[in-house]
This record gives C-alpha cells, structure tokens and sequence, in this order.
DNA sequence: CGCTTAATTGACCATAATCAACCAGGGTGG
DNA sequence: CCACCCTGGTTGATTATGGTCAATTAAGCG
C-alpha cells in the first residue's frame, strides 16, 4: 500500500503553492516576512502521491514533515478487526504530520484521499531555524495546537451529537477550512472522498452514513450530488451541528465569508 | 460554579510536588538539570481547588498555565443541551491548560473532578525561558503533542470500540499514566470519579455506564470496588481494549510496571 | 458494452438511550 | 441515636439509533 511519492517536476509550483500556507499562518498574527522567507527556505523537495498511498505509516519515525499542496489526506488508525478510524482529515495547508518532529514513531498513519501534492520539510532544517527564531517555533507549535483543538471538538461531536448532527458539524468545519486557503467558496465545496470513508471519520457504518447523508438533503440544509456540497442554509446546519467555529484558532469572531461577508 | 483558587501554606510543598513532574519529563529523555531549575524557577504560586470548581472557563484567555500536582480535573465542553463532553482526564503532573499560551481564548474548561493542588506557570515567564532554550520549548511543546495524542486515541476508541473495550482502554490508559508519576502500583489505583462522570468521558448514558462496570466486574478482567479499581488480568483487557500504550509518548516499549516488571 | 466501484434500499438485529423506580451509604438535624 | 435526605449506584421495561446482511441500482471507465 505505501509507496513512496514521486517527484515532481519543478520546484517553482511547490513555492508558489507555498504562498497559500504563509497566506493561512499570516492570518493567525504569527508569521513575518522574515519567518515566511524562512519557511520557504525550509522546504525540501516537492512530491506528487497518488490516492491510496501512504504518507506515512504508524510506527515510522519520518526525518520530515509533510505539508500538504493539494489533496486531501487523512491520518487513521486501523485496529485488528480490520476496522479504520478517520482521526484528522487535511487540507491543502495543512501540515500533515508536523508532530513527527518530537514525537515518534508514528501511532497512526497518513494516506492520501486523492492524488495529493505535497512539500518535505526535514526535520534537520526546520529545527535548525526554530532554534533560531522563536516565533517560528510558536507558529510551527500553534499549527499542532490546532490540530489537537479539532480532534478535542470531534470528540465532542463524537460523543454527544447523533448522526445526523455530526455529519453537519464536520461540513460546517470542512468548508470553513477549505474556504481559509481559498478552496471553497459561496457555501460550496468538493468532498472527495466516499461515503465509506466518511463513515470511517464518524464512526458510523457505510449504510448508516449513507442513510445520514439522505436524511441531510431532505432536511433541505445541504446539496449534496456526488463529490459537490453545497450547505445551502448555514444558520440552520451550525445550529443543528453545535458547531462553533473558535476551535479553528483564527480569532474569536469567525464567520462563513471570512468576516468580509455581512452576518445575516 | 468558578471559584479562584484559594492560596496554598508554603512553597516548599509545591517545589517538592513539582519533582514528580520533572521525573516525568526526564522520562521523555528532554530534561537536563539545567532546564529542571528552568522549570522550577518559572513556576508561580501554588494553589489549592476544590472539587467541582473550574480551574478555566470555555472563553477566558488564561495569563498563567496551571500544572496540576494533586487530584483529577477534566476538560469538558457543554453543548445546549446540557450535555457534557469530557475531553480529558488529568493526572498529577499533567500540564492542565498548556496551550492557552499560544491558543486563546480557551475553548473548553477545566473541572476539578477532586479537590487539588496546583501550580500556575505565568506565560510570559514561560515564554521568556522557553526563548532563551529552545529544548524547553521541545519539552512544552512535546507535553501538548502527547495530549494531542491521547485525544486522538480517545477518537479511536469511541469509534470503533463499543462500551466495554472502551472503558477497559481507559481503564488501561489511567492505570499507566497515574503509575508513571507514582499514584498507582500493582495494576490498582484510585479512580476517584462518578460513574456519571466516567460516562461522560465515554459518551454513555449513566445508566449504560452502569452496566458497563458491571459487564467489566464480571469478565473477570477487573475488581472495581466504590473508587479503587484492580485490572486482575492485563493481558487480557489489553487485548480486549486493543490497548497499544505507544501513544502515550514514553518510548516504544512500554508496559505496566515501567519495564522493571518483566514480561510475562 | 461489460466490469468495477459507489450509492442505495429493505429486512432484521443489537447496542445503547430513556424512563422510572428502588436501594445503599453517608451526613445531618432533631 | 435515629429518622431523614441526598447522592450515587443499581435494576427493569421499553424505545431508538445505528449495525449487519444481503441484494439492487447507479455511475464511471476501459
């Protein structure tokens, strides 16, 4: 199932695409041109790998840190049952496995949902400049704190909303993250992932979810055809989800539209 | 129901408690001498709070990080409907609320489950040593990935284990993390909760709970009598747990006893 | 156009939730 | 000292959400 990702042609679409990840950390107040220089400089080399691979596989201790281009990847964990847990789902933005740095090995691997492009960072390097620029260290360190903030609210919803509600709350929290690097916008997203997979993120099974998502579109909160979602009354859908956005770390007052569009 | 925490005897009492955390850290091979004093010396006032008082509410933006030396307090967050989602549990030595140095404002609070002991660390002085010595920001950091861990741990738990392996898993989990700073021994420790509130860790009705506790006492695989609990057969609620301790950041190897015990 | 994967449906089952009592123990006031 | 009361634990009966099994349809795709 791993394989190793592939190169990819040049290094000037990485760093372009690297602008999208200093857009998003700038928007946390924490990154400079200075660190942002950094960042860039950090990086290694660009990758392509395809859907189905593997990033990284439990019980590695990666020397790099994958940040995530394009794609969609999830970090899971299988269990002997052959049963899988979605336990974080990334978006282009996101480090992957930023945690690897101090942590090994991995407990839980990280595959690719779609053909996904990514950048290396070694682990070598960006300690080096950590070491050097504190601020960089808490950017690279909120960045984790983030991660560990999502997965807190998934346990809650987890816990305490049903299935239908948490289908929601993860829309509600798919498109805000996709609309932050500028993959979504006007309520609508692409989803592409199967229902099977989303089943193994909320812990449901496949005919359950898929039972979920109908009882969703006729509820008349989302349009959902294929791998397009639109949530077509966000008021409604954030109520029904519980679905509170500050978990996301970008400010207190978050809102659909990133604060340029008019509350209702 | 938040009440400030009332100001403790002396100081002396809490230098000695905050050994116990530096024994922890050791065990994570990060902590020198050097950054021990650091730490010791960072440390602000130390406090007493009584069950059932917070230690941080849902939306506060905390100056200080508190360390708890003694008790159990739980991270919790409150939907509408007056639901209670336990995110985590925390033992002495745990670093209760590590990130809201980086992470504000807060967004789940902190309950003492027992009446406790605690120490405050004040961020600016954290960050003015963390600054000057980038291994004691590894240490912070890597204390908020090893929370991050067991949270995602937690994740893959209620997914995919039904009430009782669940329970075990925690059961194993507590059993570890209260050995490994000194409150328990010969797979007995002190679980000083209600079953209301173990179920709302689980996200189960109390009276699911209930039976659960009961299931558990008649497998065999546990003596659990008022707040002591016994795990008579380790191996076994391990493996019906699906229990793998790697997670909890102590080196690959871990078993109870710390690896003074032999395996069996 | 056949083949494979994903989505969907129906029938039935199981785990866990809910509702409603009841019991046990510890603390308190009379 | 004992009745009372409050909390936490326990039980039974019933309901419900979600799981399992099995089969069918729809959608891509070479």
């Amino acid at each position: 199932m791993a394989e190793p990702p592939t190169m990819m042609a040049g290094k000037e679409t990485a760093t372009t695409m690297l602008e999208e990840l200093c857009t998003k950390l700038a928007g946390y107040g924490l990154l400079s041109e200075n660190e942002r220089d950094m960042l860039i400089e950090a990086a290694g080399v660009p990758a392509a790998a395809a859907k189905g691979t593997d990033l990284v596989l439990e019980g590695a201790s990666p020397e790099a840190s994958c940040l995530l281009l394009e794609g969609m990847t999830s970090r899971y964990k299988l269990i002997s049952s052959g049963d899988r847990q979605i336990t974080a789902l990334n978006v282009p933005g996101d480090f992957v496995d930023l945690h690897s740095m101090l942590q090994h090995p991995m407990e839980h691997s990280v595959g690719c949902l779609t053909d996904c492009k990514v950048v290396f960072f070694p682990h070598a390097r960006l300690r080096e400049f950590a070491r050097q620029q504190f601020s960089l260290t808490a950017l690279l360190w909120k960045n984790t704190l983030v991660d560990a903030a999502i997965s807190r609210q998934w346990l809650v919803a987890m816990g305490l909303l049903e299935a239908e509600a948490h289908t929601a709350h993860l829309l509600c929290e798919l498109y805000l993250r996709l609309e932050y690097v500028g993959r979504a916008a006007d309520f609508r997203f692409e989803l592409p992932i199967t229902q099977a997979e989303l089943s193994d993120v909320l812990g449901l099974s496949p005919v359950h979810m898929n039972r979920t998502v109908q009882a969703l579109r006729g509820s008349g909160l989302v349009i959902w055809k294929g791998h397009e979602v639109t949530i077509t009354d966000w008021d409604r859908m954030a109520e029904l989800a519980e679905f509170e956005p500050t978990y996301l770390g970008w400010g207190p007052h978050i809102r659909p539209g990133k604060l340029e569009r008019q509350p209702s």
